[in-house]
DNA sequence: GATCCTCGAGTTCC
DNA sequence: CTCGAGGATC
């Protein structure tokens, strides 16, 4: 059956409501039709074109995926070479008016000139894609290539929803050639990842490779199945258009002819706005949705562009800022151990130094054993390095398809690389620790480290390498031995001149004064931090006192509870330990009077509370630093050992606890009572 | 007993 | 910064 002229029409109604569709939704990013409507559509489309095939036209929208899978790619000479943006290296300030300079000095222009204007663009980190529109549809895509010649991806092209398969205009150019960047969105992204992690396939290593992979394609239909994205930002070959006077009116026009065009970009003039929008971008980067390398500057000027020229393939009118790049492929060279001063032993991935994050990387921890094991890596496997938020490299993952033949998992040694005694990993812990203790050098090490580090005692001067020689010269076996070091011992090490000897004595003279907390804490007591050190502190007043303390007395402090308590009585029960604080104390120390929890009340220091329910003017927050303050202690449920229960409003079963255990209960005016006896 | 929050410990590079 | 573990809370 024929084709009538009502299908026609309505095949021609449906083309263009579905083109207008897919532009407000794609390229616009401004959806005018719900999905469902557009689904409706397409599939009404579809049908008809599937009974009158003579009605597809080339442009419609239901040819976005079509044709069977290519064998190889066709090459595609390009009547303008493709070329690329000179990369700066030095993006500061400096690195815009030395460009503003170097275009100044072209053009001959002087001081007394006006400011150059300039374009100034984002850098899209994909895949640059050249599309040719003839008569305004869309013919034939191709890839850079070599700059001369590159391949034809045309119906990869065609999958790319943003891509007009026909441009919106009534009088197209004869030939308009569109120069942009295909990418993958994170959005996108992360959802093929997902998809493909749920069905157990390969994942995407980054976006960028997304869009390479996806673009190059042989079958169009996995091409789109891989959601790609485009920005138009310049021009190939044009025949029978008047080309704009600028840049900025170019991408004005682009974005007319319903091409997607990136609205981050900014007219400047001169060089110090120029860096003001490398900065903007800089902050905005990671918000944009899609990656981008940086920023690039353009002449605006069209005449000045071509009076710039070339230089060696490169245009003279344009440069690009990087940013450094957020996420890095590198290799592991290695997976070594290092032992921590509790004997923690802590897998390190050596490897091949990689620019990520604006420095170079070549060492990343892997934490422990489950992490190596969830993140699969293995000596010889291409990673993914990130610079977490701030500036800690971090191992990703693993891509795994590109594992070399006959890799092996990563096994913990069963014996420390230290000092070769027994490597532990007690059951259900992710950690494994060294058991050699102090007979290891490692754990030696670390311990002079944490007792010399700023948050402990801060011993200027005493790091790791001074550390590590005093060791290995058996001139300190532990932290006391450090007190008996001389000038003269000092100054015979590597790297340690008279000067710096002289300071590191009288650092350790000055350190004798130090406050207690710092000095508990510098013991390095497992689970003793810096603030439990300083609750320890002000709990008990004298390193003595804390010593002595039984479990039931360390309890009482904040924060503290049995496994901390044990660790600490466990520390000093040993003879061992007892004997080396004695030492130290020895040496001269003298502690900064404590500010203890002053115990100036004598009904409420050394007493418990709890409280319940809602006070009628003492907020929670209130009660507690008043009990703290005054020596007392706020706990969180009822036991034998409370001294007084705090009632307010709506009290719930901390009050019927309180009654059973035959507890004090007290309401507010009791309460504050109690501070004025 | 489950869940939230805080602390401790280990780590990178310049 | 990150993870894991201990303590507090509900």
């Amino acid at each position: 059956m024929f084709a009538t002229d009502a299908d026609f029409k309505r095949a021609l109604v449906l083309r263009d409501a579905l083109t207008e569709a897919a532009h407000r939704y794609y390229t616009l990013d401004d959806p005018s039709i719900p999905d469902a409507e557009y689904d409706r559509l397409f599939r009404a489309l579809q049908a008809l074109e599937a009974s009158h095939p003579e009605l597809q036209t080339p442009d419609s929208p239901t040819q976005r995926v079509g044709g069977a899978p290519l064998a190889a790619f066709a090459p595609v000479r390009h009547a303008v070479p493709m070329l690329s943006i000179r990369t700066e290296t030095d993006v500061t300030v400096a690195g815009a008016h030395a460009f503003d300079a170097r275009v100044r000095r072209e053009l001959k222009l002087t001081d007394s000139d006006p400011p150059v204007e300039y374009l100034a663009e984002l850098k899209f980190d994909g895949l640059a894609l050249a599309l040719r529109y003839e008569n305004g549809i869309l013919v034939r895509a191709a890839t850079r290539g070599d700059g001369e010649t590159g391949e034809e991806v045309t119906l990869n092209a065609r999958t790319i929803a943003s891509v007009p398969l026909k441009l919106r205009t009534d009088s197209p150019p004869a030939v308009l050639e569109v120069r942009g960047e295909a990418y993958m969105t994170r959005a996108d992204f992360d959802r093929y990842n997902d998809k493909q992690r749920a069905a157990g396939f390969a994942t995407l290593v980054n976006p960028r490779n997304g869009a390479a992979g996806s673009i190059r394609q042989l079958d169009p239909k996995l091409a789109a199945a891989r959601p790609l994205s485009y920005f138009a930002y310049g021009l190939g070959e044009i025949q029978g258009w008047q080309l704009p006077p600028t840049q900025a009116v170019l991408l004005d026009a682009l974005a007319a002819f319903g091409l997607p065009v990136n609205k981050e970009r900014r007219a400047v003039a001169g060089p110090d706005e120029l860096a003001n929008f490398h900065r903007d971008i800089a902050v905005k980067r990671d918000s944009l949705g899609f990656d981008i390398d940086g920023v690039v500057y353009k002449v605006n000027r069209r005449d000045w562009q071509e009076q710039l020229g070339f230089v060696s393939r490169e245009p003279r009118w344009a440069v690009a800022h990087k940013f450094p790049a957020q996420e890095e492929l590198t290799r592991v060279l290695a997976i070594e151990v290092q032992v921590g001063r509790t004997g923690a032993i802590t897998p390190v991935a050596r490897l091949e130094p990689v620019f990520v994050g604006g420095v170079t990387v070549s060492n990343a921890t892997l934490h422990n054993l489950d992490e190596v094991r969830r993140k699969d890596v293995r000596v010889g496997d291409t990673v993914i390095v990130r610079r977490a938020g701030d500036v800690i490299p971090e191992v990703v993952r693993s891509v795994v398809e590109r594992r070399p033949e006959g890799t092996t998992e990563f096994a913990l040694p069963t014996h420390c690389p230290e000092c070769s005694s027994i490597v532990e990993r007690p059951e259900g812990e992710a950690i494994a620790r060294c058991t050699g203790g102090m007979i290891c050098s490692a754990q030696r090490k670390g311990m002079l480290l944490h007792f010399a580090a700023r948050r402990a005692l801060n011993i200027e001067g005493l790091g790791d390498k001074l550390v590590e020689q005093l060791v290995d010269a058996n001139l300190v076996h532990e932290a006391a031995d450090l007190f008996t070091l001389t000038q003269a011992q000092l100054a015979g090490l590597d790297r340690m001149g008279d000067k710096s000897a002289t300071s590191v004595v009288a650092e350790l003279e000055k350190v004798k004064h130090a406050e207690l907390h710092r000095f508990i804490f510098a013991l390095g007591i497992r689970h003793v931090g810096e603030t439990t050190a300083k609750d320890l502190a002000k709990h008990f007043g004298t390193i003595h006192a804390v010593m002595n303390a039984d479990e039931n007395a360390l309890l009482d402090v904040n924060d503290v509870g049995p496994i901390v308590a044990a660790s600490i009585t466990h520390f000093f029960a040993n003879e061992k330990n007892r004997n080396a604080v004695e030492r130290l104390l020895a040496c001269g120390f003298e502690f900064a009077p404590v500010v203890m929890n002053a115990p100036t009340n004598a009904i409420i220091a050394g007493k418990t509370f709890v409280l319940t329910g809602t006070l009628p003017t003492l907020k929670r927050e209130d009660a507690k630093s008043m009990i703290e303050a005054a020596g007392g202690k706020v706990a969180g449920s009822v036991s034998k050992k409370t001294s007084y229960v705090v009632a307010g409003a709506e009290a719930g079963t901390k009050l019927d606890d309180a009654q059973r255990l035959g507890v004090a209960v007290i309401d507010e005016p009791e309460f504050l009572s109690l501070f004025n006896a």
